[in-house]
DNA sequence: TACAGTAGGTACTAAAAAGTACCTGTAAAA
DNA sequence: TTTTACAGGTACTTTTTAGTACCTACTGTA
């Protein structure tokens, strides 16, 4: 059995949520349940290796669920686990604080877009112009 | 001038508070001012290269001060700016969810050790007991 | 005099993370 | 009949991140 010493509880959490993928891939499953292609799609330029790999270490910490549907061709759906929802608040902090991040650093004239805002992207209020 | 493209904000923010180091350092400068030393010997493991390599990154994109006193011997003082100190929530939150997790899983018999609790290294309470 | 403490820097190497390319197998659509 | 979509897997390579070792320069202490 090996063991893991952490100093500080961030690491724990760092170990669970970071990397170049896992913030992304749990932002999207924090608004609901998702098939492989729609997070494949959502999330452009994740390769599928990268993508299936995340998600078992997600499935591994307990964070996320992983439903097989038995048929052919295959589905899959995967959701957040009752713990993985005790994220959202940060995820969501995460996101929104990145948001006015790069806002910010616009204004400051860095050349630096921004693809899909949190809420817009949930909610396009297509009549509001 | 090279540009950047984020598809969901939380990438722009794990940039500037991910990586192996940058939640620790942030976490304990949360606390207050600290000087170079106090840090290494506050993170345990940590080289002085990357130390100085991480606290660079962190004043490079304005979420901490660097205070040189012209002495000899050097002193130097870090601190959060008045916009990192924007992260101290989801940095409390990033530490207080990981030491749950941790309790969590050592309950689940995971050989895990967490060394110092944010709420009890800050305030070891003497005389309790 | 030799060493520790102060706060770094640099060249090189090792390890971890991510990416590329190519593979499975079935069903439905072009 | 070939292609696409579905959800993967695996071997290998590249890139990124982190670590090691050794350097500066000055002061105070043993």
């Amino acid at each position: 059995m090996k063991q893991a010493i952490y100093n500080i509880g961030v690491e724990d959490t760092m170990r669970i949520i970071g990397g170049k993928w896992k913030p992304i891939i749990l932002c999207h499953l924090k608004h609901g349940i998702m098939r492989t292609g729609e997070l494949r799609r959502a999330i452009p330029n994740i390769t599928q290796k990268m993508l299936t790999q995340q998600l078992r270490e997600l499935e591994d910490d307990g964070i996320i669920n992983r439903k097989v549907y038995s048929q052919i061709p295959p589905k899959v759906e995967y959701s957040l686990t009752d713990y993985g929802e005790s994220l959202n608040k940060i995820l969501e902090d995460l996101c929104v604080w990145g948001e006015k991040d790069i806002e910010r650093r616009k204004q400051k004239g860095e050349n630096i877009i921004l693809l899909n805002k949190e809420d817009v992207s949930a909610d396009p209020l297509p009549y509001a112009d």
